[in-house]
RNA sequence: GCCGGAGUGGCGGAAUUGGCAGACGCGCUGGAUUCAAAAUCCAGUGAGGGCAACCUCGUGGGGGUUCAAGUCCCCCCUCCGGUACCA
């Protein structure tokens, strides 16, 4: 009984598939055809395997790959590994095994199981970024960036050989000038605080930290300010920005990019601190100097309403403002700020809290005297970490202000829509309003459009050396090391003094001596000091001597974001060792043309990624802006009770399980079959077992079940189709050809079905139409087409077969039936000739009975005629 | 709060961008086949009313535009995702 069964055919033709190389795609500089570069988003190899998540997207790829191949244009669809992570760390600190070991298991996991759903990656392309081979190039990539410097003119990276050191740095001296060099970099050190857990004596990441203590054992954690490598991503703010512009993208996830990159453009002001020197009339300097305090605000045109300003409790001129009888109280007050986690300044800081410095400021435009605040609420990071204070049109100074009794001064008109009521509270000062209008008690500027007043009090101001336009951005610069042992190693050596303490001096590791490969460790248990792991690591890898000066090696490593941020380039040149990429190569096949994932990278992994693009493009590595043309997030799949999936609901559902119980096809057209494949969408394992079903009757409709021997169905000939056969297969080509370009799989997979529901009933089913059939069907269900076309008398793979064209004159109706609509609601069909004018359709609606009956004794108002579509009678009773 | 996405039968979802709401699948009901079951095949299936032909209502709620609204406009509600004192 030759039933339609999965678990026979999907490993024969997996095995076919590998033997014949049949995805293998040459790689070169002249692609033959159109090429498509089509890329999954890499999966991080876990140790609970695949989740039936990873295959949607997968699949939708695949589809597309499938069919572009058929269509003759040549593909390249790679797959790889996210390797570096912290559980095969956390696992290696157990159990003392090399973290390699459990993640090469771990992705021999990953690819059996990838393999198990018949994608058609070319896997002699495979990389993972743990690969030594691989990661000499992240290394390799870190100096290029290491060795950019930004030109905010050119806007654009330029090697830091171009960068011009200024007269007045060259006269302090070769450290001060190479220091300032070093302070230009793309990547540069700085302090930055991380969590330092003593009882763990390690580091831990944010994740690994809950109510600010450790995850692992509940121990405290502090903060701590460690030497860290920072990228500079915010000199590439603008072009991250404006490039978002041509790309294919949702809307959604541009919006998501624009506001974590947050460009806010306003101005930069000094207010001088009452008592100092004032300034003379000239440019504005670029640091405000002893005197004065430098705040950024986006609305300068209320700086009239300015009643008190604020600075960050981290604020430089903390000590310096507070009076010695407010010593007291501020220094009580930044203690308990520095013991709050960003966490509790920010979600649990209903109530403003603050306290005064004892010194005033004096507001430029007005010179009356303004408080000084310290309070929480203000961001040392942002800006200028100080701000001036409107309570009348600012939400948070309005709460403050309420809070500690200061001034609220009105100095926008509300717009005329504003209740009265509220507008004369606005005006009291009792309700703040933070919409745009005209400007009042605000001297001569008085009656201003807030557009217009906030350019003339900036000119007015910068006329004076006290203010000049500026541009601010949320997003930060990157934080780019770790504190870890299973990441890439940096390519930078310290010099090291006599005593053997790092002079501040570094240097990259030439690149003939890249990779830069992980030491031997013993085992991997913390050494409890706040230095990075590989502080443990031999003297041999540890120190280094060039031409007589020691090195000690960078013992930080790079976040898993760095492996991520160009795997898609590495894929086109695996093997390359003498660059990242063949530049011929690159500039043939890039941009990715499609690249599917989760929209949990829609922010950081894809910034990362065309932060590092947009590098290697000003360094001429690459040759397009921007790396990804058209991106898609699949959505979330649910488990059955409509949450998602997790160990802890019991709702995971297992990919091998769906294999093994109903086969790689059945999952992967069922997963295309749920819905959009932007939508998130429960799981159902009876569905499974539709599309199974459907599988079935599409293999019935072509093999004879009933045989002993594996047999084609008598049903099938080689007659001539009918006319309606033709029409139904035509208009199968295509609506599926049409789907396929709009990723709409679960119309397309519709579509088929009727297809296979009308065949079945056919006494016979025409060679003529089955045959294209089983070409649309393949790239959703490739093994079990295979297996027909194999069957059908092909002796080759369809992988390559050109891809079923359909005929628009075989769908051409020659008379259609439309509805008859009486008022508005459907009364009657007529039929009449596809190309029947007005006239003569109302001729035929108005002969029919139905209608007549309907408008009788009525008075007809007008009557509507869409050729071809349907006919609107109004009447009025 | 703000930003993004979504609300259509018992369920997952279709609907040419303003033109017959509910394609396709699941589930359910009935029938054929069978000693019986599984599998398969056929038919029905938005709700309410009617013996029927048919009628009325119906796309989260309320208003509006239109000959015609799931689709466009205004207001509101709910759910999901992201984000959070960014001056």
């Amino acid at each position: 009984m030759p039933r339609y069964n999965p678990a026979e055919i999907e490993p024969r033709w997996q095995r076919y598939w590998e033997e014949n190389a049949t995805f293998a795609q040459q790689v070169t500089a002249k692609p033959e055809g159109e090429k498509l570069y089509a890329l999954d988003m890499f999966p991080y190899p876990s140790g609970d395997g695949l989740h039936v998540g990873h295959p949607e997207g997968y699949t939708a790829t695949d589809i597309v790959c499938r069919a572009a191949r058929m269509q003759g244009k040549a593909v390249v669809h790679p797959m790889g590994f996210d390797a570096f992570g912290l559980p095969a760390e956390e696992h290696a600190i157990k159990t003392g095994e090399h973290p390699r070991v459990q993640t090469e298991q771990n992705i021999d996991t990953f690819r059996r199981q990838l393999k198990s759903l018949g994608f058609s990656y070319d896997w002699s392309r495979e990389i993972a970024t743990t690969d030594v081979d691989y990661f000499r190039w992240t290394q390799w990539i870190f100096l290029q960036i290491f060795d950019t410097w930004f030109d905010h003119e050119q806007q654009r990276g330029r090697p830091i050989a171009e960068l011009v050191i200024p007269d007045d740095v060259k006269e302090l001296g070769e450290d001060f000038a190479r220091q300032w060099v070093d302070e230009q970099r793309l990547a540069y050190q700085s302090d930055a605080p991380v969590n330092w857990c003593p009882a763990l004596g390690t580091v831990l990441a944010n994740e690994e930290v809950i109510d600010g203590k450790s995850e692992r054992g509940g121990h405290p954690v502090e903060r701590r300010a460690l030497r860290q490598w920072m990228m500079r991503i915010t000199a590439y703010g603008d072009r991250l920005e404006n490039d978002l512009e041509d790309l294919d993208w949702s809307h959604g996830v541009k919006a998501l990019q624009r506001n974590w990159i947050g460009r806010s453009t306003g101005a930069e002001v000094d207010f001088k601190i009452e008592g100092r020197e004032a300034r003379e009339a000239g440019a504005f300097p670029t640091k405000p100097g002893p005197d004065f305090i430098r705040v950024y605000t986006t609305r300068p045109d209320t700086l009239y309403g300015a009643t008190y300003m604020v600075i960050a409790p981290e604020h430089s001129l903390v000590e310096e403002l507070t009076k010695p009888e407010n010593a007291e109280a501020v220094t009580a007050y930044i203690q308990q700020a520095g013991m709050k986690s960003d966490l509790d300044r920010t979600e649990l800081a209903k109530e403003k809290t603050g306290v005064f410095t004892g010194s005033y400021a004096l507001n430029p435009v007005n010179g009356e005297k303004v408080p000084i605040w310290i309070a929480d609420y203000v961001l040392a990071t942002y800006g200028t970490g100080a701000i001036m204070a409107v309570p009348a049109h600012d939400e948070r100074d309005f709460e403050f202000a309420q809070q500690f009794n200061i001034p609220i001064k009105a100095v926008v008109k509300p717009a005329d829509d504003v209740p009265a009521e509220e507008a004369a509270k606005i005006l009291a000062g009792e309700q703040v309003y933070v919409a745009e209008g005209v400007a009042i008690n605000s001297g001569e500027f008085d009656g201003l459009e807030t557009a217009q007043f906030k350019e003339k009090i900036t000119e007015s101001l910068a006329a004076r050396g006290l203010a000049k336009q500026a541009v601010n951005y949320k997003l930060r610069d990157w934080l780019f090391s770790r504190q870890r042992f299973w990441g890439e190693p940096f390519p930078i050596l310290h010099e090291l003094d006599d005593a053997g303490d790092k002079t501040g001096h570094v240097i990259s590791v030439p690149e003939d001596q890249l990779p830069v490969d992980l030491p031997h460790l013993e085992d991997f248990k913390p050494h409890g000091r706040a230095e990075p792991p590989l502080d443990k690591a031999p003297d041999e890898w540890l120190y280094q001597e060039i031409d007589g000066k020691r090195y000690k090696r960078e013992t930080n490593t790079m976040p898993q974001w760095a492996g991520s941020c160009w795997y898609y380039l590495r894929f086109l040149d695996p093997k390359n060792d003498q660059a990242p990429i063949d530049p011929e190569i690159e500039k043939a096949w890039m941009p990715v043309d499609l690249y599917i994932g989760g929209a949990e990278h829609a922010v950081l992994h894809l910034l990362y990624a065309r932060f590092w693009h947009k590098v290697l493009y000003d360094r001429g590595v690459v040759s397009t802006p921007e790396p990804f043309q058209k991106l898609v997030n699949q959505g979330m799949i649910l488990g059955e009770n409509n949450e998602k999936m997790s160990k802890s609901r019991g709702n995971v559902v297992n990919p091998d399980d769906v294999v093994s119980e109903y086969g790689a096809d059945s999952l992967r057209l069922y997963e295309m079959f749920m819905g959009p494949l932007t939508d998130s969408k429960p799981w159902n394992m009876e569905g499974v077992n539709g599309v199974f079903n459907f599988l079935g009757r599409a293999w019935r409709m072509i093999v004879d079940e009933r045989a002993e021997e594996l047999q084609l169905s008598e049903q099938l000939t080689d007659a001539e189709p009918t006319e309606e056969q033709l029409k139904t297969l035509h208009k199968t080509i295509k609506a599926v050809s049409e789907d396929i370009t709009k990723l709409s799989f679960n119309t397309a997979i519709a579509r088929m079905m009727e297809f296979v529901n009308f065949f079945t009933k056919e006494k016979t089913r025409p060679r003529a139409c089955i045959e294209p059939f089983v070409l649309l069907l393949s790239p959703y269900a490739p093994h079990l087409c295979e297996e027909l076309w194999y069957l059908l008398g092909h002796k080759e793979t369809l992988a390559y077969e050109p891809w079923p064209q359909h005929d628009e004159s075989v769908l051409v109706e020659s008379t259609v039936e439309i509805p008859v609509q009486i008022g508005g609601k459907v009364r009657a069909k007529i039929k009449v000739a596809a190309d029947a004018d007005r006239e003569t359709i109302e001729a035929a609606a108005m002969a029919e009975p139905k209608v007549q009956e309907f408008i009788a004794g009525k008075n007809i108002v007008k009557t509507v005629v869409v050729p071809g579509r349907m006919v609107n009678i109004v009447i009025k009773s």
